[in-house]
DNA sequence: CTTTCTGCAAACTCTTTGCACTCGT
DNA sequence: ACGAGTGCAAAGAGTTTGCAGAAAG
């Protein structure tokens, strides 16, 4: 039998799940540094991406790669959908219709197993619409992949 | 007035173009590249990277990101979805529900502008769930669906 | 001819990792 | 004390970009 390797709670790891749980606009690795740094300003940025990556293999929170080129990190486990914008790469969690009654007894019956589902809608958010002359940035990571 | 830029056609666009058109694994800008090059030998990956840009600005493809660190590219206009390997990071075009009575409504009277929607199913395919002691990795070997 | 596009390589950005040390358990 | 976790810095992976020369219009 392989040896279970036990895992240990450290502050760091806490301090970065509960910037998280408390911050609900996705934000990235930097920006989790950044906030966890006020109350641990030793921290490093690789020690945020290790925890980060230990609350997903946890299922403790979830990473969302659709936005651009950076990795935005989700508190919510519980399934949702995403408005992203295309100008300033903004990730906005969007209440839609209840389940929609999406046939996935195909993809199960060809040897598929699903884990997650999720709904991504892209578009231009209200600010980045609503002021075409100036081109509104989402905080510090704007990634338009336009 | 702004100057319009004149957009040439240059044969290294169109041998990108047509790659993708004929490939519909969703791959990677490398793997356009390893195509292209057996018609353009001397093409250079900037060169690929630079008209993938081009044709997902154009409209002609769209860029996939959900996957993992690298972006694929799909010559399918058309909306469609797809289901992402969480170990192989494979991509497989899924057709759903052919309506979607998803309400949009609420986001377009918040001042949203949406572009187009995409829903994700993510899990393991097929081989990734088959063989779970033979990892498998979709890499290069594009042999896929249809 | 003029201006865009290309090839090449170097630069960039985001993320991961090796190592010695620290700190949970 | 043992060894997982940390900080630091350097390495990796993927993508972008500056520049001189090639080529489309």
């Amino acid at each position: 039998m392989v040896s279970e390797v036990q895992k240990r709670s450290t502050r760091q790891l806490a301090a970065v799940h509960e910037a998280l749980l408390a911050d609900h606009s996705h934000p990235s690795a930097e920006e989790v540094f950044l906030q966890v740094r006020q109350t641990l300003p030793h921290i490093s940025l690789g020690t945020v991406y290790r925890n980060l990556q230990r609350l997903v293999e946890e299922g403790k929170i979830r990473v969302l790669r659709s936005g651009g080129r950076v990795a935005r990190y989700d508190p919510m486990t519980a399934e949702h959908d995403h408005f992203i914008c295309r100008q300033c790469g903004r990730v906005v969690d969007v209440v839609l219709e209840s389940d929609r009654p999406v046939n996935l007894a195909p993809l199960l019956e060809q040897g598929f197993t699903i884990a997650t589902k999720s709904l991504s809608i892209h578009g231009l958010c209200q600010q980045c619409n609503h002021g075409p002359a100036g081109k509104t940035q989402a905080k510090g990571t704007a990634d338009h992949q336009e």
